[in-house]
DNA sequence: ACGAGACGAAAGTTGAACTTACATGTCATC
DNA sequence: GATGACATGTAAGTTCAACTTTCGTCTCGT
């Protein structure tokens, strides 16, 4: 098969009329044109030209070939030109925790529209860590520690560093203190093992804790708020909620931190995917 | 567009399952390969190969792009395959005049099937010299002069240099040498012109030659041979009449002599045309 | 445990494709 | 018929995209 670059070459030439005006067609100089050009027609030992005086004509094989080639060049700029397109209105796909989603996300995600309007972002609360490319996530907001290495096929991002608080409504600290292993906690079956872990490190005896399981993530956060227990979170979930004052922190040391970060899949990035990662370093600063 | 070599290293990587694959193919290293999909899935900001441990799978846009990119070079490489054939096969379209065709060519015919049988040969005696790009020759047997300048857009490639003779029948030889003068001359409306020029040469006072004026040029060399008057032709092309007896040679000194030689469109061309162009050369040797 | 065979990454190399420069040829216009 | 604008032809010089080389890693089958 003749040089790719050839064959552009007499594609232009026909669809100009001309080796000049194919030179800047394609952005280069008319001799470049007719090298190509004559280089094909050796190639493939048929004239496709006709050179005659000040302009070129191409003969009936020539009209034959810039047919074919027509239509295959057509056929691949077209499919490419779809590609990207559809690739970039596509909607971004963010999955993380339905803590995260809820608490600090969706609250701003106003702000984000406003820079961007152009962009739908579809917030998906998993509760696990999944397989970013094998679900087709563009983005997720995770716990990953800043030295762990990252998901194969992955680069990670750091967010930012934020403690783990032990939080409840203020209404229970109103009796004065009293200690954190008589009341409930707010858990879940998901949830439990980590939290158990959190809470061995503070010291706790996590075998005699009383513990409120709640079916749905989200009802945990409104069942603290309305005093039911005690939850486990992290500062940047709850900061609004402390803000406000729905909740308060208990002073309890010897709870660990963590490491928020994104996490994106290798390779090429259409702009709405860095826009977006980009806004939530502002989100998590 | 990206770049060429892009799409074509992605449509052998999708087309052979695998970079290592698409390497072979193409004659290249697997990183060749592996760089040319990179810099694609950069330009068009879109993944098209899952990376996953020893072997690659194209995604959903991948797909979608290895067919597009699949028939358009598919067509391509056919198109070029059909003109290639079809030129290869084209028929030997020979322009000449009916006298270089009739008489040194045709009979000598079957020497040059004997040498190249799959070549087929279109004689086509023409009294004028034609365009041969434009009437689509592939070659031209010419009388051209050695230092005169090629037709434009032609090559020459002298073949013989040969005299022109003055012949008749034997028979008119009979009752002894007579005058040249008296001898009505075999001509055309066409050649006249050539024929005047020539005999002004050799001293004859042309006004007061008789004309022997006959239909179709291939009835004249047969009026010579039965003896209606003198013929004036190169000697190449007599040379079998000569040698058989059918006709002599006057010694009629002062006529010029003239080159043949082949002319050929300038720029590719296929083997066959270059094979009956150097069979060409033995024959006028 | 080990070798075969695939992909990944980075630095070095090469030649195809391009530019530059000048000659030539044609056409429109004055 | 002289002139300028604009096309193509050719050849020699230059550059950077594409390729090779090299080494490392991963996975799979034995």
């Amino acid at each position: 098969m003749p040089s790719l670059s050839a064959l552009r070459a007499f594609d232009a030439t026909a669809r100009h009329g001309g080796f000049a005006g194919a030179g800047r067609a394609l952005n280069v100089t008319h001799a470049a044109v007719t090298q190509q050009v004559r280089a094909l027609e050796a190639e493939i030992g048929v004239q496709l030209v006709r050179r005659s005086g000040r302009t070129v004509s191409l003969t009936p094989a020539g009209e034959r070939l810039a047919q074919v080639l027509g239509e295959a060049f057509g056929g691949m700029s077209a499919g490419i030109e779809n590609l990207r397109r559809s690739e970039e209105r596509r909607i971004l796909r963010v999955t993380t925790t339905t803590f995260v989603a809820e608490q600090t996300i969706m609250p701003r995600l106003p702000e984000f529209w406003a820079l961007h309007p152009e962009v739908e972002v579809a917030l998906v609360p998993t509760p696990s860590v999944v397989d970013l490319i094998e679900e087709g996530f563009d983005l997720a907001v995770r716990v990953h520690a800043a030295d762990a290495p990252p998901p194969p096929g992955t680069e990670v991002h750091p967010l930012c560093h934020t403690p783990i608080l032990a939080v409840c409504a203020p209404e229970l600290l109103k009796d004065g203190p009293f200690d954190p292993q008589d009341l409930p906690w707010i858990t879940s079956d998901h949830g439990w093992p980590w939290d158990r872990e959190n809470l061995s490190k503070a010291g706790f005896d996590t075998s005699r804790l009383k513990r409120v399981q709640l079916g749905s993530p989200h009802l945990e956060m409104s069942a603290a708020r309305q005093g039911l227990g005690i939850s486990l979170a992290t500062e940047i979930i709850c900061r609004p909620d402390l803000e406000a004052g729905r909740l308060v922190a208990l002073p309890i040391s010897g709870l660990p931190s963590v490491d928020y970060a994104v996490i994106l899949p290798r390779g090429p990035r259409r702009p709405a995917v860095d826009h977006f990662a980009s806004w939530l370093r502002t989100v998590f600063a």
